[in-house]
RNA sequence: GCCCCUAUAGCUCAGCCAGGACAGAGCAGUGGUUUCCUAAACCAUGUGUCGCAGGUUCAAAUCCUGCUAGGGGUACCA
C-alpha cells in the first residue's frame, strides 16, 4: 500500500513553503490546511494546488510569485514528470509516464486488494442499514436505503475499518400488532369466517396472500384456540414469512447482513430495563401527564420526548435507546452508522441527546439521513404506504429493471438529493443504464484474456506502454484509493459509480485505438505489455463494481 | 409558525464540505466509424439568467442574509 501521490503531493507543497519561508522567500505564517486536487482540465496536470491563491493575503505577495517559490522548491522525484506554474497562481502536477506505467505491475501485484487503504485502522464501525419494519414487502425507498449502507460498508471495509452490517428488526411495538390483528383478519377471512381488519390495519394485498398462505399450510387450528393465542401464534408466523420475503429480496441485490437485532431481544433481554435505571440515575426521566419522558431537552434537543406512553406501552424511542447502548456500551463499536430516511430526521435530536445521556460521544453516532424516493409512473405520482396497501415492492423493480441496475440508479445520487424515480422512463432506459457500459468494459476485457490465453504475459515490459489512451487508462485506475478515500471521508458511496463510469470511459477509447492481442509476430512484446495493463485495468473494475455491489460479468 | 434537505443543459444528476484556471457527466438530439481481441463500443457536434435579490471577497454555482418553489419533520406512530 504505497502512499498515494495525492498524500505525496500534500506533503510536497507543505514542505516546499515552509523551506520558502526558512529561505526568507516567503514570509512566516502558519500554514493553512492546503488543498490538493485534481484539476478539471487535462492540461493543468495530474494535480493542482491553489495554495499560492490562498496564500496571497497573509503573505501579502502577488500568487505568482508565491507559486513561483513553492514550484521553485519541489525536488526532483520519481513519480513527477513536471511542476509548473500557471496563472493566476497554480502550482500544476503531471505524474511521470515511467512511473505510471510501473503502476501497471503494482495493481496486478496487489490485486483484489488494490485500492485498500489503512484510514481505519481497524477501528471497529457498525452500519446499521435498511431496518425496514417487517409489517409488509421492501419498497424502492429500502432499496435506496440498503444500496448506500451497503456500498457505504464496502468502501469502509476497503479503508480498513472492521465493519459489521447489522438489520435492525422492528419485531416489537404498535405496528406489528396491528400487523398480527390484520393477519388474523385475513386469516380467518381465507377459512370463510366474516372478520374485518382492524381500522389503522394493513389493507395492501400481499396480506391476503399471507392469510390465504398460512390457512393453507396450517389449517383452521388457529381459529381452534383463544382469539389472542391466535393473534400471537401468527404474529410469529407473519414476522417469520416477513424476515423471509425481505432477506430473499435483499439477497437479489446482493446484499446480506452480519446480523439481524431484534426489537423484542432488547426487552426480553433486561436491556431496556437497565438502560432505563441508567437513564432515571443520571436523571434524565421524568414522569407527568401519566407518561414517562426523556428528558432531552436538558442534553440539546429542542423537546423532551416521550420514553414510556401513558397508556403502559414504550415507544420507538425506548427501545432504540437501549439498543444503540447496546451498540456502543455492549458491544464497544468505535462508531455507528445509522442510515435513515428523511421521514426520520425528526429522530436525529433525541438520539444525539440519548447518547450524551449514556455517556458516548453524540460524534460517534452518525446519522445518514437521505432524501426520499419519489416514484412516479409517467406524471403519475405512486404514493408508497404499506398501510394503505399502495406501494411498489422493491421486487418488482428489480424484475422490471435488474439488480445491477438498480443498484447503480439508486446510488448514483447524494444522499442529500430527492429522487425522482420514473419506472416507465427507467424501465425504458433500462437498456441504457450507464452500468452496463461498465461492465461491458469488463466483459471486453475477459474477452480479449481469453482471445490470448495462449500468451504467456508473465514477463512482460511495462515500459513498452506509452501510447497516449494507454496513459489515461492507468491514470484513471490510480484513481481508485482516491475515490475509496473521498467516499469514506465524506461517507458519500455516491462517488463510486462516477468513477466507474470515467474508468470504463478511459478503457473503451483504449481499447478502440490499441489492438492488445495482434496477429503480427513483430507485435509480441508489445502484445504482452497490454495484457498485463488489460488485466490491470480488470482488476480495478471489478473492485469498483464489488464496492458497489453490481456484478463484474465474463461476457455480455 | 419553527426545523432539515433540495433548486445547475431538453431530461436525470455531479461539482458546494476545504471559494480560485473558459461550469461537468450520462441520457435524449445531429453527423460519422466495423479487412484480427464483443458496435451494450468509438469519433465529432449543440446546449446553461448555476431558482430570484442582496452581501462578503482580489475571486462566489460554492460562504452569509432575505425571498420564491418542491420534498420531509414537528411535542404520548415508527
Amino acid at each position: 500500500m504505497p502512499e498515494q501521490p495525492l498524500h505525496k503531493i500534500e506533503s510536497l507543497v507543505r514542505a516546499a513553503i515552509l523551506a520558502a519561508q526558512d529561505a526568507g522567500d516567503l514570509p512566516s505564517f502558519d500554514l493553512p490546511p492546503l488543498v490538493v486536487e485534481r484539476p478539471q482540465r487535462e492540461e493543468h496536470g495530474d494535480y493542482a494546488t491553489s495554495a499560492a491563491l490562498q496564500l496571497a493575503g497573509t503573505a501579502r505577495m502577488p500568487p505568482l510569485a508565491i507559486a513561483e517559490a513553492i514550484a521553485a522548491r519541489i525536488p526532483q522525484t520519481d513519480f513527477l514528470a513536471h511542476v509548473e506554474v500557471a496563472p493566476p497562481g497554480f502550482v500544476n502536477f503531471t505524474l511521470d509516464d515511467q512511473w505510471l506505467v510501473r503502476h501497471v505491475e503494482e495493481i496486478l501485484a496487489a490485486g483484489e486488494s488494490y485500492g485498500n487503504l489503512r484510514l481505519g485502522q481497524g477501528q471497529k464501525v457498525q452500519v446499521e442499514y435498511g431496518s425496514a419494519n417487517p409489517t409488509g414487502p421492501l419498497h424502492v425507498g429500502s432499496g435506496r436505503n440498503t444500496v448506500i449502507g451497503d456500498s457505504l460498508a464496502n468502501v469502509l471495509e476497503a479503508a480498513g475499518y472492521a465493519v459489521q452490517r447489522e438489520y435492525y428488526v422492528n419485531d416489537a411495538g404498535t405496528q406489528m400488532r396491528l400487523f398480527a390483528e390484520t393477519l388474523y383478519a385475513r386469516y380467518a377471512q381465507a377459512l370463510g369466517r366474516d372478520e374485518s381488519i382492524p381500522d389503522d390495519g394493513y389493507r395492501g394485498a400481499y396480506m391476503v396472500e399471507m392469510g390465504d398462505d398460512i390457512a393453507r399450510e396450517e389449517g383452521d387450528r388457529f381459529l381452534q384456540m383463544p382469539r389472542e393465542e391466535a393473534v400471537a401464534a401468527l404474529y410469529e408466523i407473519g414476522l417469520g414469512k416477513m424476515l423471509a420475503s425481505i432477506s430473499d429480496d435483499l439477497r437479489l441485490m446482493g446484499i446480506t447482513y452480519d446480523r439481524w437485532f431484534s426489537e423484542r431481544s432488547v426487552y426480553d433481554s433486561g436491556l431496556f430495563d437497565q438502560v432505563l435505571a441508567i437513564l432515571r440515575e443520571e436523571h434524565y426521566v421524568v414522569e407527568r401527564e401519566g407518561a414517562v419522558w426523556f428528558a432531552s431537552s436538558e442534553l440539546g434537543d429542542d423537546k423532551d420526548n416521550v420514553l414510556i406512553r401513558s397508556d403502559g406501552e414504550p415507544g420507538y424511542l425506548a427501545s432504540d435507546i437501549a439498543y444503540h447502548y447496546d451498540k456502543f456500551i455492549g458491544r464497544g463499536f468505535d462508531r455507528v452508522i445509522d442510515v435513515w430516511g428523511a421521514d426520520h430526521q425528526g429522530h436525529v435530536p433525541r438520539m444525539k441527546a440519548a447518547m450524551r445521556a449514556i455517556g458516548v460521544d453524540p460524534d460517534h453516532l452518525i446519522l445518514i439521513v437521505y432524501q426520499l424516493v419519489t416514484l412516479r409512473r409517467g406524471d403519475e405520482i405512486v404514493r408508497l404506504s404499506k398501510r394503505t396497501g399502495d406501494i411498489v415492492t422493491l421486487r418488482e423493480v428489480l424484475e422490471e429493471i435488474g439488480a445491477d441496475a438498480v443498484r447503480f440508479l439508486l446510488l448514483g445520487r447524494a444522499a442529500d438529493s430527492q429522487m425522482d424515480l420514473d419506472l416507465d422512463l427507467a424501465k425504458e432506459q433500462a437498456a441504457e443504464n450507464p452500468v452496463y457500459y461498465v461492465q461491458y468494459a469488463h466483459a471486453r476485457i475477459a474477452s480479449i484474456l481469453r482471445y490470448g490465453q495462449g500468451i504467456d504475459f508473465s514477463e512482460g515490459d511495462v515500459s513498452l506502454l506509452g501510447h497516449p489512451a494507454e496513459l489515461a487508462l492507468i491514470r484513471h485506475m490510480l484513481r481508485l484509493p482516491e475515490v475509496i478515500e473521498k467516499a469514506v471521508t465524506s461517507l458519500s458511496p455516491h462517488y463510486l459509480p462516477y468513477y466507474a463510469q470515467e474508468l470504463a470511459g478511459a478503457f473503451h477509447p483504449f481499447y478502440k485505438q490499441c489492438r492488445v492481442v495482434s496477429s503480427l509476430p513483430e507485435d509480441m512484446p508489445l502484445n504482452k505489455a497490454r495484457l498485463k495493463l488489460v488485466a490491470a485495468a480488470k482488476i480495478v473494475l471489478a473492485r469498483v463494481l464489488a464496492l458497489m455491489g453490481v456484478s463484474a460479468p465474463e461476457s455480455m
